[in-house]
DNA sequence: CCTCCACTGACACGAGTGTTTCAGTAATGC
DNA sequence: GCATTACTGAAACACTCGTGTCAGTGGAGG
């Protein structure tokens, strides 16, 4: 559906809100930043919250592709802890953090959801890994929202000290 | 040192962040919500940043104050879970991970160093808590590490989710 | 009374915002 | 050849933003 221009050009975009945030991003530098224009931004991608919208499902996509690349089964916990803390994976999780917050302050507009969106998919990811038996019992669904309390607030550390040293020592 | 018509405004202001967000608050709207104009407001706080700053101030110590009001010893990661899924403190958690997120990709402004200053603030309280012969070995930091990361990916999920009864039963 | 000081109102300035209008250009399909 | 389609440039519109200027209040202390 999307047009070769209009895929490279959120690409582009892309790039250039995992470094610069997502919060307060506008069109002007961002389109000078990448070569283009508020114009063909706004024909593109028909308005600012459009652009917004598919910068956020381009992220989300980012991360579900990261996640299948993991796969479920033993040692997860740890596969996912180790793909949470490379360094390269920085930006993709600020930013991600950045969407999960908004998207609680401001429930209306192109974050909707968002926060909410990633809960289930990580939650999916734990559960798949669990052993059948457990799955669909109240203990299962316990264990992988434990789970992923740990993993997310590992990561809130992370992010904002860098200590990996403290905090993978914590979840080993 | 702030005067009454400060503290009266900060305290007005206040209330208008925990429920409007404090990411893209802007003066007129603040102003004409609390009673007050942008003229004043920046007479008594300087500047804009200035205003964030002193909000910022504001919300830690709140957090700080109930934080002392629960204490150490043992039970102490009950009674903080229980404060965090309070219902009435939500907006002000909210308000924290804003603040959080925000501070992570602005490292400059206002919001410099939130992030790190809380997981400081909670690692403490934690330690307070601990047994005095883990205190100080790698076990206790990596052992607090844990419980803060268990408690703030909690938090996360019940933002996102609202649903308590998952979470607090996974955290039992 | 008079001065000082904390506080306030009205208004304008320059910059930045998302978006629109009007005008093109280059390539594609008939 | 011609019309259609995808894309682009320049300029403007109608805002909102933080901040500065200038002129006042009203009350408290000497």
């Amino acid at each position: 559906m999307p047009s070769a221009r209009e895929t490279e050009l959120l690409e582009a975009a892309y790039r250039y809100v995992l470094t610069h945030g997502l919060a307060d991003v506008s069109l002007r530098p961002l389109a000078a930043a990448i070569g283009s224009s508020t114009r063909v931004l706004l024909y593109l991608f028909g308005s600012k919250d459009g652009l917004v919208r598919a910068l956020l499902a381009r992220a989300r996509a980012d991360e579900l592709a990261s996640l299948a690349d993991i796969g479920t089964g033993p040692g997860v916990m740890a596969r996912l802890w180790e793909w949470l803390a490379t360094p390269a994976h920085r930006p993709l999780l600020t930013l991600w953090l950045e969407a999960y917050a908004r998207s609680l302050v401001e429930p209306d507009g192109p974050w909707a959801g968002f926060a909410r969106a990633t809960v289930e998919d990580w939650l999916e990811v734990l559960k798949a890994s669990q052993p059948v038996e457990v799955r669909d019992t109240p203990e299962g669904l316990a264990s992988r929202t434990r789970e992923l309390a740990l993993l997310r607030g590992a990561l809130l550390d992370l992010l904002a000290t860098g200590d990996e040293e403290r905090v993978s020592a914590a979840l080993a």
